[in-house]
DNA sequence: ATTACTAGAACACGAGTAA
DNA sequence: TTTACTCGTGTTCTAGTAA
């Protein structure tokens, strides 16, 4: 039942547990990069394994989850959540002496406006880099919601995707940012706030902070 | 990457994110229902894509999750708390007639057994049978942890799988029993605790109560 | 015991196209 | 526009085995 598990969660996505879907195979096909054929084949596969109901027309289809549907997305939640699922909802780190090039990145205009538009602040151009044991940082994560900040192209350089998660720092608003590719070699976040947080905060290197 | 989800999540569910897995590609085989063969292939692919670590010889192998397979696991995990997170922790039910068949299959010795060893207590023999909205139930179940209670052959009639969920009614602890077939057409759910809670909660048909 | 190669069979994919 | 058929091709499966 595996090889269903993606189109579930796509429609689960896009509807919830309960709703109806109008779409049609195309508009599935582009959104997930697979043919048309497969997608019309996989979903009367998925009719007739009662996943999911669906009614298809040649002005379109209306998709809903089934009741068999509904219990593959659950099972395989409540698998990720065994696994994913953490007591504490917060971690400890340490200040580190920042390298600077966090500033840089930050203080691109794109981002900027990005971090305005989806985070709800334009960030001190400056970031506080704050060493973290790396599982528990990974397990603390898998629970926020991931907000995608895009990469971009200037004349000179291309700037990469970022995943921000709003946090707080010893109950501070701050948001960490992880670059999508030059991820940091060792345990080492760096977060951004409306404020310079060195200061808000009375931090310096080597003190012990509270993530939550 | 999807093709590996059921692979990665294995691993994952035996020694979690970040721990390694001694075990066999026949091992492995024999717990998913793939053969051996393929099981040994898509390891191999997993690897060439970062997806795991491993060191394979003739007397085992030792895996273990690597970055990118993290990371696919906690997208896919992602989305789905997204579909099932619910903010409210409880949901509200009314009590309706039983139609006394719970309190036929609670009394089987097999599934008393069970209930003591895997639920910590041997059930009233009557269940409480309350009405729930559907969609409600499913989003509050899916963030709670199925108990499976196997099912069992008489010489008269068999006996089916059911789910339990620890909840509390009116915050009084108690047990919901979902069977695997016969699921109640409409929205009703069956719930069983230590004591009768009809008696002890005071309650009647078409009273409210909290399932939290 | 193991892992993993070869090879043939079964299956899935998508281009073309009918309805 | 739709959905979904046919069909050629490529991918994925597992039985048999080598190492």
């Amino acid at each position: 039942m595996y090889e269903y598990l993606e189109l579930l969660t796509y429609i689960a996505k896009k509807e919830g547990l309960f709703g109806s879907l109008k779409t049609s195979t195309l508009g599935i096909s582009k959104e997930l990069s697979i043919s048309q054929q497969t997608i019309s084949r996989k979903l009367k596969e998925m009719e007739s394994k009662e996943l999911i109901k669906r009614t298809a027309s040649p002005n379109g289809m209306v998709i809903s989850l089934d009741n068999k549907g509904r219990e593959l997305l659950q099972k395989n939640y409540q698998e990720l959540n065994h696994v994913f699922k953490v007591k504490k909802t917060s971690i400890t780190g340490i200040i580190e002496k920042g390298i600077g090039e966090g500033s840089y990145y930050v203080s691109q205009a794109q981002y900027q406006k990005q971090f305005k538009a989806k985070l709800g602040f334009s960030p001190y151009q400056g970031t506080l880099n704050i060493r973290i044991d790396k599982e528990e940082l990974t397990k603390f994560l898998a629970n926020k919601e991931k907000i995608d900040i895009n990469g971009f192209t200037t004349k000179t350089r291309t700037f990469g995707k970022i995943a921000a998660y709003k946090i707080k720092i010893n109950n501070t608003e701050a948001t960490i940012v992880i670059p999508e590719r030059t991820r940091h070699a060792d345990d080492i976040i760096e977060v951004v706030a409306p404020v310079n947080l060195r200061d808000s905060l009375k931090l310096d290197d080597s003190n012990k902070v509270k993530i939550s």
